[in-house]
DNA sequence: GCCAACGTTGGC
DNA sequence: GCCAACGTTGGC
């Protein structure tokens, strides 16, 4: 089992949204990052937990644990003409952008916080808080994905 | 809204 | 293959 963070803006997509359908999963749509991508196709298995990150916000964290629920596939967005995702360089025979599907895994008590991450020497290795970071999804260990959860209980 | 950091694009 | 220009991310 693997873990991982990936970052939402919760304006356009919450972790209050995903659990507002908790049995049903949702594409992970929009990633146009090839790293990001190269996750989501090549390294996640259906069951990996992840952290939902809220970024943009204030304060920007942790808000819930949601998991990897398909297999990796094209992003239908990048075929779709209307959507802002749209992307004339990914033909539907040979997609350039793939994704999965998430859902609601479980709650924290209470948001863990960019801030609580950046002060815990247990985190300091930790991907997404490397300077400069933009990577919308990054590996989490077990150890760290164990910290956060520990943070927010 | 600012801006540092970073990825991508495209001319050469 | 280099790199300047540009667009985006995301914390503040």
């Amino acid at each position: 089992m693997n873990y991982w963070l990936m970052k939402s803006e919760p304006d356009v997509f919450s972790f209050d949204d995903l659990k507002s359908r908790p049995q049903q999963s949702e594409p992970w749509d929009g990633v146009r990052n090839y790293q990001a991508r190269n996750f989501m196709r090549d390294e996640m298995k259906v069951g990996d937990l992840i952290l939902f990150y809220h970024s943009n916000t204030n304060p920007a964290g942790v808000a819930g644990v949601a998991e990897v629920a398909s297999e990796p596939y094209p992003d239908p967005t990048a075929f779709d003409k209307k959507s802002k995702y749209y992307d004339p360089k990914s033909a539907p025979e040979n997609p350039r952008w793939i994704l999965v599907d998430v859902k609601y895994h479980a709650d924290l008590k209470r948001l863990v916080s960019l801030q609580e991450m950046k002060e815990a020497p247990a985190l300091k290795e930790m991907v997404v808080l490397q300077r400069g970071n933009r990577l919308s999804i990054t590996p989490v260990t077990r150890k760290e994905f164990n910290i956060i959860c520990e943070l927010g209980s």
